[in-house]
DNA sequence: CTAAAACCTGACGCTGACGTCAGAGACAAG
DNA sequence: CTTGTCTCTGACGTCAGCGTCAGGTTTTAG
């Protein structure tokens, strides 16, 4: 499979693919001209990236990251980054809901059949902010 | 109040500052000099900026969010505008607790103590990737 | 009144994840 | 063998959210 069927059946971009080798998050094997040929597992392969980098991590973390999760890697040291990373994401999924909340408030609000939107409501919601 | 204090009182710089009200997200009288002044509820406004840039939102974005969130803005539009980025925010959230899962299961699989992390186990582990 | 501290407006720098264009080689079809 | 399509390697462009420096003004402390 060469780098433009695998681009197609991903969704992701050509350019894209090569930055994710540049960053060492994938490898193909070359043909005599230099061309990049992919496993069928590739596909599994880059939809895992992309869900990690959806998620917002960084390249640098996956590169970390994905010796753990398919090469098998155990040390202390990958365990502490493994927790580290689920819980920075916990704290995001944390923001994210509070955030999340916050609109839910809003809409409730602005959709109360009294119309009641008043000032003094409102205003409340927005001292109501909540501080880190 | 002047910019160092807000920024201080706040923790975020002044340089965000200046470019939070560049973003038409905040906004500053001026004494005769050219100063900017702020009252003491944009301590609070500077806080509900930073809650929605941490939840990923762009300044455009929250510039359309924060009418609707502090100016009692209620037309269909705001509504939809409301519902959509919350929905968007679900997904994320969706998103964020895949990754977190699977990060869980690779941390329980590399402290199970029988450390019985055969190579079949963390393969199936691999080509269960949930495509979006 | 003066010196220090804080503030002002540009304007360029930085990082990450690609987009995009240039110029040249690789490869399947006829 | 040629044509068309795909691919290759640089290398520069982009966008957001600021950091940072320059050169000048305002405010405050003494």
């Amino acid at each position: 499979m060469r780098i433009g069927e695998l681009a197609a059946q991903t969704g992701v971009s050509v350019r894209a693919l090569r930055y994710y080798e540049e960053q060492g998050l994938l490898t193909a094997a070359r043909s005599g001209g230099g061309q990049r040929h992919y496993l069928h597992g590739a596909v599994d392969r880059v939809h895992l990236i992309q869900t990690l980098y959806a998620a917002g991590l960084a390249s640098r973390t996956i590169l970390d990251l994905l010796p753990c999760v398919d090469a098998n890697v155990n040390t202390p040291e990958s365990r502490a980054m493994l927790r580290a990373e689920r819980d920075r994401i916990d704290q995001q999924i944390a923001q994210l809901r509070q955030v999340r909340d916050r609109l839910d408030a809003v809409i409730t609000l602005s959709e109360s059949p009294a119309s009641g939107c008043t000032r003094t409501e409102v205003d409340t919601l927005v001292s109501a902010t909540v501080h880190h």
